[in-house]
DNA sequence: CCTTAGATTTCGTGT
DNA sequence: ACACGAAGTCTAAGG
């Protein structure tokens, strides 16, 4: 990894056009090949990079952007799909380089697919008398995250989500329009479930007879507990 | 902007839980706040970061993690919805500070922004006959990119897209059905318009008999280019 | 302030 | 490789 801190000018051309006037900052060079060029702010987004596959090649500036803006060499990252990011370097005020070696990586405790598990385990939370028949249950346009039973024996698919939004609606919408279409299934209904739902999707699923619940994941998460003190 | 090369184990917790063990990193803390973890891979993206606004404490750690571990530091970012990033630092290989200033920023020069006016200007790529009657027609629901009107005088609604994919579909249906349930504008057809749209949206399209069209972004621009040497 | 739509989205995962 | 869904998405614009 190689760390720079310079005065720069950037321009990149590719899925669009940006241009970076010349002023102070970090250019992060990367053992992938990666080249991102960083303000001090914006969080961790660098205002602008390159993602590998990339080449990086140095040359020397023109004439004129030696003189008018003092640039002293010229860096042009290329990509396999032809986008190029030039880095016109002015004043280098650092210049590190460090191994690192390959990280051992991130261990990750996801959320929406530990909600559905919870469900799965509780479906009773998303109405009395409800039963798992399967999760990921699979549809020709893809697996509705639970398939549930209820007390009268009719089928109701359900779709989980941590932020329930329109778009949500919209795919528990085609799963029902399917199922409901299989004579061994139909009828089906549907209820979308989240820690959040947004207002429009309340109201799009009310619209179309979709039972929205709002799920505690944390009181989930207790029942959890709960059952695992028990055994 | 600070510039530290560690070995380094990290602790989020947050909207998920993640651990990083122990290995060499960098960690950026830059102006506005923002602390992120960087190994040498996986382009600008971090392993871990936290986003302002946010506060640093330093202490020292504990016995435990000192000796196992050879912990020196112990680093807490602390967001304001409770959302902490825990950094044990057991040796530092680099520390350094510079100082950037505040960045002139980016200039950009958008792809769907242009598209849109693009075939704002020249409707008649979209089909013979077509005119503008208004960009970003308001409807409650949202803006309909385009709004034409067709030789027989017909409205033709048009959802511009870079890549076409099936929320673009489900946009244009909803603003469809909206439009045509207003007397003063149906009958209303609709255009999906994209550089690039995918299978399933294509079959979605056609199966709700929306035309979709293929954009070739470049000859466009040509168009455009050809005007301006007119005039 | 909330909501929506776009992003050089990026990043997995499954087919 | 392609396609689709999720992301600690983030971010900017509009009501």
């Amino acid at each position: 990894m190689r760390l720079v801190i310079a005065r720069c000018q950037v321009d990149y051309v590719g899925r669009l056009t940006a241009h970076l006037p010349m002023a102070t900052r970090l250019i992060l060079v990367k053992a992938d090949g990666s080249v991102s060029v960083h303000a001090d702010d914006r969080a961790y987004k660098p205002l602008n990079w390159m993602s590998p596959p990339c080449t990086m090649s140095v040359s020397e500036p023109d004439v004129e952007a030696a003189e008018a803006l003092g640039v002293t060499e010229v860096w042009q990252v290329r990509s396999k799909d032809g986008d190029t990011l030039q880095i016109s370097l002015a004043e280098v005020l650092h210049d590190t380089a460090h191994e690192l070696g390959i990280d051992p990586g991130l261990q990750k405790d996801g959320v929406e697919a530990h909600l559905q598990a919870l469900l799965a385990e509780h479906p009773a939370t998303l109405g009395d008398g409800l039963a798992l028949v399967q999760r990921e249950y699979l549809t020709p346009i893809g697996p509705v995250d639970l398939l549930l039973r209820d007390a009268a024996g009719d089928y109701v698919a359900v779709e989980v989500k941590r932020r329930g939004e329109i778009d949500g609606v919209e795919q528990l919408t085609r799963y029902l329009d399917l199922m409901n279409r299989d004579p061994a299934l139909s009828p089906v209904r549907g209820i979308f479930a989240g820690q959040q739902i947004k207002p429009q999707a309340r109201t799009l699923a009310s619209d179309r007879g979709i039972e929205w619940r709002l799920i505690d994941y944390d009181a989930l998460r207790g029942m959890d507990n709960a059952d695992e003190r028990l055994f």
